[in-house]
DNA sequence: CGGTATCCAAGATGATACTG
DNA sequence: CAGTATCATCTTGGATACCG
């Protein structure tokens, strides 16, 4: 249990998983996506991301660059827990929340 | 999802619940199963859960003081996303960790 | 036993500005 | 477009000590 926490740590890691659990996503689309976010949280999230191996990076050659992340497969694990926290967050709220 | 998150933030709170759904506990069953949990941060993580009504307290009237903790039916919403964060970390640490 | 009161350190986040 | 750099701030958690 505690790894899983600490994988999702971070107010705005399971937001990006998100994202990505849709399909590849180049940067823009993740900060357009979530527009609360700052460039500098969304750039740790994707490098700690990356770094453990959840997150890959797909960069163009070209000018502009164009990078695109999406989820490994160790980062497709997370798909059913972020299925439930969906889940319980609509219950949540059903029932009066937070 | 964010309001799932949200009722789960705090490094503490998982560790506390799943106690909880085992049953009633004392606040000294719980200082006790978590030892590495200091007072303070118990105690906030009772009082907020009390608060948002997930979590209910009986409190006996003689001394020493006895009170005894236990998850509401709004506590008990939060069981199927305990089993998932458990059954996902299992996933994590057999792939290789965290 | 079952807490509360303080204070401090560390880490996360946010705003802003700048770069290849 | 896709970031990095810097700095202020807000939030958590931990240590310690004390109270009914």
């Amino acid at each position: 249990m505690e790894a899983a926490l600490a994988v999702l740590s971070g107010r705005w890691t399971t937001l990006v998983l998100r994202e990505l659990i849709h399909g590849p996503r180049s940067y823009g689309d993740l900060s357009g996506a979530l527009p609360r976010l700052s460039d500098k949280v969304l750039s740790d999230r994707l490098r700690t991301m990356v770094e453990q191996g959840r997150a890959e990076r797909g960069e163009t050659t070209g000018f502009p660059t164009r990078t695109t992340y999406s989820l490994t497969d160790r980062g497709l694990l997370l798909r059913p827990l972020l299925v439930e926290l969906y889940r319980t967050g609509q219950g949540l709220l059903d029932t009066r929340g937070p």
